[in-house]
DNA sequence: CTTGACTCTGTAGTTGGATATAGAGTTTAT
DNA sequence: ATAAACTCTATATCCAACTACAGAGTCAAG
């Protein structure tokens, strides 16, 4: 009973069983997110199964759209026997904050890049201007500041 | 007639009209968005005031989601005699799509988001659970994929 | 004629979240 | 016994769009 007996798994099951990447695994480990786990008389990395969960919590926590390292806090928080709710409270509500501003710009860029769609349409080639975009813009400057959308994401996995 | 004559502006004039920084002027030379300018004899360069409508091509694109890749097509296109229309069309097109799927994919999450803090707030703390998030979340997968929203700007000017 | 503002080139660093590779050692199946 | 599959560390690379810095030369004002 003192020595609550888990399967150990090695780094490759871990991976296949969580989605997530090897070199990813070590990562989380290195950046704090995983604990260092023991390692066999070779050297291999021996995980208990409830790393799936806390990998599990990793990622649910990044789809709600923490960074790694608000993760971390929350996890640090977490170890510290702290419960992170007002962190994960606060977090989550600037989020929400960002995600309505993001929302509304990216509804209002929709609605300017249509009408300059049509705008073209309507123009037709014009000699030296360029779809009405390379001379001059139809669009007013709302738009000009920030470098809004794009995450054009450099995911590769899923 | 025949020599127009412009006004030659050296990179810290053209950095302040416009508002982009001397070293993005210079990483847009190497990227070949501007065109190499004349120089002083002792090196230093010197724009014509035209540059700056190009310029303001570069951002007004960029503010409507072309990468700079894309705005490079499209100076190229032009400068090889061809309207680059279509492209333009196609890409904003693209655009579009991909703004549409993203703005779908961010309400989503937000009223995701918005029931898991309300979750919180009717559960409360209970012991060994952080918030629910840690060890489980009431989301379902709908957002497990893919690393959605976050652009999270590098963009520090403006 | 000196101070300070400006400019030059070239290289390296930033952000976030990984992925890839090299070169070596280990374990497993046949 | 040997080959395939796995793991180890450490370092480098990717994406975009810049930004920063070092070290040197240039220009304008007082």
């Amino acid at each position: 009973m003192a020595l609550s007996e888990q399967k150990q798994l090695k780094i490759g099951e871990v991976s296949r069983q969580s989605g997530v990447g090897i070199e990813a695994l070590r990562f989380y480990e290195k950046s704090g997110l995983l604990e260092r786990p023991g390692r066999t008389y070779s050297g291999y990395r021996q995980y208990d199964e409830d790393v799936l969960e806390r990998i599990a919590f990793i990622k649910r926590a990044q789809a709600l759209g923490f960074t790694l390292d608000e993760i971390l806090q929350l996890i640090r928080h977490k170890r510290a026997g702290k419960s992170p709710c007002d962190e994960v409270r606060e977090i989550v509500r600037i989020r929400l904050q960002e995600l309505d501003e993001r929302i509304e710009r990216m509804v209002k860029y929709r609605i300017e890049l249509t009408a300059e769609l049509e705008g073209w349409d309507k123009i037709g080639h014009v000699d030296g201007h360029v779809c009405g975009l390379i001379e001059e813009s139809h669009i007013e400057n709302g738009l000009s500041g920030e470098n809004h959308l794009r995450p054009r994401s450099s995911g590769r996995k899923l």
